[in-house]
DNA sequence: ACCGGCAGCTGACATTTGTCATGGGCCGTG
DNA sequence: CACGGCCCATGACAAATGTCAGCTGCCGGT
């Protein structure tokens, strides 16, 4: 009756000290830990765990897309997402992806364990605040190619190199990044992918 | 012989799992834990520690203010700061200020431990890494009023704005910003923005 | 005393943006 | 099929931004 954990997170110190102490709970072992994208999936593989305990922000491939991929090669394997900064959208494609919990890593240890037990059970736990959070910031308003071009505009490029790496004409990134703008409700297109990035939307 | 340690950073889960990890060494213990910088502050004055641990990003203070206070009113408390994003200029910063030590969360809990005494024992430890990065980055070519009109542009604020904010005219605005973009040799202000954010010049 | 660097301003100019109107093609829904 | 929404484009205009030259004044170093 012990639940094996996949612990992925690419801060050695808070890896290492989570597995210390998820390990106090004697109903819990950690079976395998993981400081990227893909080796968190190598490890899921090789040890198939029951819970996979994965930080949102890691090189090589982040949470939600470990996510994915274990989706369908582990579906014994529930996902619990960890992050520590909590951003609406993310928490929406997390869920898409068949993300089991997410929590901001603030709670404390204890809770992790309780809400790990309850993955493993099949249950979903989406911390309040951040729910709270999604629900207030509401879907994109944004189309699939405003996004695109205001995520190509978020290194302060000029208009110019945006047309040419969306292979737009620079009227038509404008008229984009002109209806993102007023869609959002800010003053000029870098406040723009602030607010998209904050809401997660890009 | 053992050292007494203050803990300070805004996850709950890190902050406790690192005290549980550290307490496992038996030459170190925890006697304080904070969540943030004045939380720090007063639970040093409360503890006199003799290692305080700071993260480097805390809601209220960061761990280079911090560090400042600590150093006039506890000047026997040594100063070790943990960051998840080491940014070169946080760094010097965090040197200018009399910290000790300076260290990733990438490194492993036993490295830490030892990093501890080796603080506490009244040497330095600087991560090789982070170090390297620092020196080639070099220092921040802008001057005073260029950093802070950056600063202010940063939200992506129209130059209006950044002049009625910085109580200058909109000319001086534009100038300081042109030199400030010639200086960091990008494109536009918003690139220097993140240029600079990324050197942690601002 | 002189020079250089920084702070601060002005004015003029070219370039880059943001905004709007307008048009066509494609697709899904009623 | 008509309608609406998204995609993509053009052209024109206004506003914001970037760049340059040139002015004063202060301060520190030689």
């Amino acid at each position: 009756m012990t639940v094996r954990v996949l612990l992925a997170d690419d801060e050695h110190l808070i890896r290492g000290a989570l597995a210390a102490l998820l390990s106090l709970e004697d109903d819990l072992v950690v079976v395998a830990e993981a400081a990227s994208g893909p080796e968190a999936l190598a490890m899921a593989r090789a040890h198939a765990p029951d819970v996979a305990v994965l930080d949102l922000q890691m090189p090589g491939a982040d949470g939600v897309k470990v996510a994915t991929s274990l989706r369908t090669e582990l579906p014994g394997c529930q996902v619990l997402i960890v992050t520590s900064h909590g951003r609406p959208g993310h928490l929406k494609r997390a869920l898409a992806a068949g993300v089991r919990g997410f929590v901001p890593k603030t709670v404390s240890a204890q809770r992790l364990a309780e809400i790990i037990r309850t993955v493993q059970a099949g249950n979903r736990y989406v911390d309040p605040e951040l729910a709270a959070d999604a629900i207030s910031a509401g879907d994109s308003p944004l189309t699939a190619r405003e996004a695109e071009v205001l995520e190509l505009a978020a290194d302060g490029a000029p208009v110019a190199e945006i047309a040419e790496r969306a292979a737009l004409s620079q009227g038509t990134v404008r008229n984009y990044l002109s209806s993102a703008v007023s869609k959002l409700g800010v003053e000029n297109r870098h406040a723009a992918v602030r607010l998209a990035r904050q809401r997660g939307w890009v």
